[in-house]
DNA sequence: TGTGAGTATGAGCAGATGGTCATATGTGCA
DNA sequence: TGCACATATGACCATCTGCTCATACTCACA
């Protein structure tokens, strides 16, 4: 019966036991998934690079980007889940900006990765 | 008509412009994105996060990640293309390693982000 | 030169994703 | 308080994604 026997291949048994002991947690691996899902569209990699230079406001970023309000509101609000933006409010007006320095740093790596290749 | 009027609110015209000037091209913009998206997997995270260690073969890392080699081979076929990681034959088996560095630090600093919040 | 192990590739499908539209909420001001 | 501006939210839809399955390719070796 082919079912009695694993269908898993391994070559290198050590070498998958090794990877196994020093692999990271499960809940780590999604977060982290998920941060980088967030860093992973051109609208958003837009707002946070402009978030870089200066805070700004839903509806400014609206016409930077030439998308609708509700779509900036949408992706933003998914930003702030995972605190990579923070907001601020000005009467009326909701001013963002980034949450840390940490999304800077990934996305000038990232920005060296692409240009060298 | 409505089509005869902008219906782009803007606040802070001088804002948007200099977030204009300062943006990243189109395209840096979508090979910044491919580069993320390809990071917001947990089945190619934890691919990546292995193979910091050391090269793997297929067979492997689908023992490792309990799953198919076929889906394996897809994701690394992905990350090949946007040179993330690199191959090297011995024989019938491809080990797999990382093409550069930046990996490293996109996930460290990504991973210093999540343990902080 | 078959044959099997190791890997790659293409088609196809269920679920996730990013946008729009309509609507709701919150704020300042007449 | 009523209204207009700024933003948030929910429903919905077209597209994209990641997997499985079937099949093809590549290499070492008998």
């Amino acid at each position: 019966m082919k079912e009695d026997q694993c269908k898993c291949r391994i070559i290198h048994a050590d070498q998958v036991e090794a990877a196994r002991k020093s692999a990271l947690a499960g809940d780590e691996i999604e977060l982290l998934s998920q941060t980088f899902k967030a860093l992973g569209d051109p609208s958003r990699l837009r707002i946070l690079t402009a978030l870089e230079k200066q805070e700004m406001c839903v509806c400014d970023l609206a016409a930077l980007l030439a998308i609708s309000e509700s779509a900036v509101s949408h992706q933003l609000r998914l930003l702030r889940t995972i605190q990579l933006v923070k907001n601020r409010r000005a009467g009326a007006v909701l001013y963002y900006s980034l949450d840390d320095t940490h999304v800077n740093v990934l996305i000038g790596t990232a920005l060296e990765h692409v240009r060298e290749k």
